[in-house]
DNA sequence: TATGAATGAGCCTTCATTCAT
DNA sequence: AATGAATGAAGGCTCATTCAT
């Protein structure tokens, strides 16, 4: 549809903030009114963005995961990242716009996120003491603030934010599988 | 500040751009005219706002991690993890409204995020076959939903985006091992 | 156009400064946001006032000069002077308005202007002792204070500034043969 | 005055509507309040600044004029052209600013005023053609054009605008005198 | 006398939305 | 269905002025 797609672009462009009805309208080379005609209000054309963008990307993973036999497992998950990458990588900017209206340039601030420096001092160091194994200690840093972030987010949006130390546990036992940490970890209570 | 107290509080309950100067300086019960005595615009205040989260986070990590004695890798890593998570559970909704901009209700989305819905399905039956550990699938694939899009948002910041063999091997390779995916990755190419 | 009848109006009674968007808009009976429908600022509109000023001005001298022969200077002259001081007396004030922004009230200063005053003196005492014509020495003094004024200025936007002697030059022969001064002019230097 | 030397310089150079009080008082080094011990009001400075200037050209005429004896009348009258000259050439700018408030860049308007161009074209074919005297055509159009604004302001301000005729006749002999137009003024009824 | 924090009326401008055509 | 002129509420921001110290 035309207007999604001027709309889409624009909101890229300049971010959804900054994009007026007239823009779109404008760039959809229909008059202002028409706008009215299709959408109920500027906030039902942002719904219409998510919805059509959470369809084409599940559409997509279905598609590249129908590529396996059910039984390969490695295959699958490593399929599953792959693509969900692919699609992200094309369209993070989208997805941020339209689900966080994250301003082009406000990204910037993310480049020197202080608490991910923090951590990657952190896994640096115990890796270079021998304590565990970090290959790039920047990207699982990354990794491990947003995975942290994820299962907050949900949390809170579930209302189960009350239930911290089981999160801690998931939190150290997954990332302690994957940097192979020498010691057990140092449960304390449960 | 009485200001920047005030601004936060209603960011939190109406969101950033739903609350305007005008909100602020009522809710602090000044006049509209003394904002601009203390910050030179709305969107100065909106960066004096997430310097203050910022460095009240890191303030606190600190302190937490100065608990432990330096060699204690195990323990350093569990605690920030704890820190962290707590600053964060207190005010996820603070930090996503500062630095995304996310609307209250918008987080409704994510509770039925349908591409982690699809990655929890995969990780169950993975489990259920045997192909890999995962005591809980919904956790593990919020963590990787969202340790990917780290990685991704971190890629288009940086201007890495083209290196995605790269990007897929450090997730796979990471989240192998804390599944304990007995097989090893099926590197493709590269 | 209503909005440009309105402006003009409210600008003679009030002045430019002292009158707001509301106030045209008001006047207009319109709402105050179908003014951007027409003019892209406040200053667009003036801009506009102006030009109008200018554009109907010229048709009025044109369209008067038009009915004298080529050839009879002496009448084109007059006609110049005529229509022009009609056109200029009709709407001075909505000249300086315009142009310079004059507030009403502000005018009244020129009545008493110490400098015409003082040149209005001298033409007075020159003329009694014979040096000189003046009828009407107060009007004279006028002519000569604006009409060096005018050159002044036109300096000044041209960058002629230090021509001055050429210009006291000019304004001496002009003048000496206005008021038909007996004694040659006493040039000094150049 | 700190205060007031501060304001005519601030007024030259962004023009007086861009210059706030708090401009005025920071270019003194004085506190915004310590305005108000000196000045009722902004526009009391504003008024104050014009009788400084007023005076000050006064006394500089007075002066000049001083230095020739009594009857030296085409010495008077050079010099005053002289002094007012050089007086306002120094200050135009600010005679401008203080009196009609004129936007610095404003100025350019006049440098191509139409009424002046079509008057200087009038001028030069009349010379042309031998019916009149005209060295410098343009400097005697914008003498022409300023001295009949002066008139005009001068009857509106006076409340004698209707007597017309009685102008354009002041205007036509006096020009006529000044550029030796060999035709008597075809003067139409009285 | 001098200060400067606080005020609040008011300004210009934007823009989602409506509605008669 | 499509139009686009008109709307008017709302927003960010400025600034002359006041007043307690």
């Amino acid at each position: 549809m035309a207007l999604m797609d001027s709309a889409e672009r624009l909101f890229l462009e300049r971010g959804v903030a900054a994009t007026s009805v007239n823009d779109i309208t404008a760039a959809a080379r229909v008059a202002k009114g028409t706008f009215y005609v299709y959408f109920a209000s500027r906030d039902a054309l942002l719904s219409a963005l998510q919805e059509r963008f959470i369809t084409a990307f599940c559409d997509r993973m279905r598609l590249a995961m129908d590529r396996h036999r059910p039984g390969n497992w490695s295959a699958r998950l490593r399929t599953w990242f792959e693509t969900a990458l692919d699609g992200l990588l094309d369209q993070v900017m989208l997805h941020d716009m339209l689900f966080h209206d994250v301003r082009p340039g406000n990204r910037e601030i993310m480049k020197e996120n202080p608490v991910i420096t923090q951590l990657t001092g952190l896994l640096r160091e115990g890796a270079e003491a021998g304590a565990w194994q970090a290959a790039d200690p920047h990207a699982l840093a990354i990794m491990m603030f947003h995975a942290m972030h994820g299962l907050a987010d949900d949390a809170v949006a579930r209302g189960t934010a009350d239930r911290r130390r089981r999160m801690v546990n998931t939190l150290t036992d997954t990332f302690a599988g994957a940097i192979k940490l020498s010691a057990g970890r140092s449960r304390q209570g449960d």
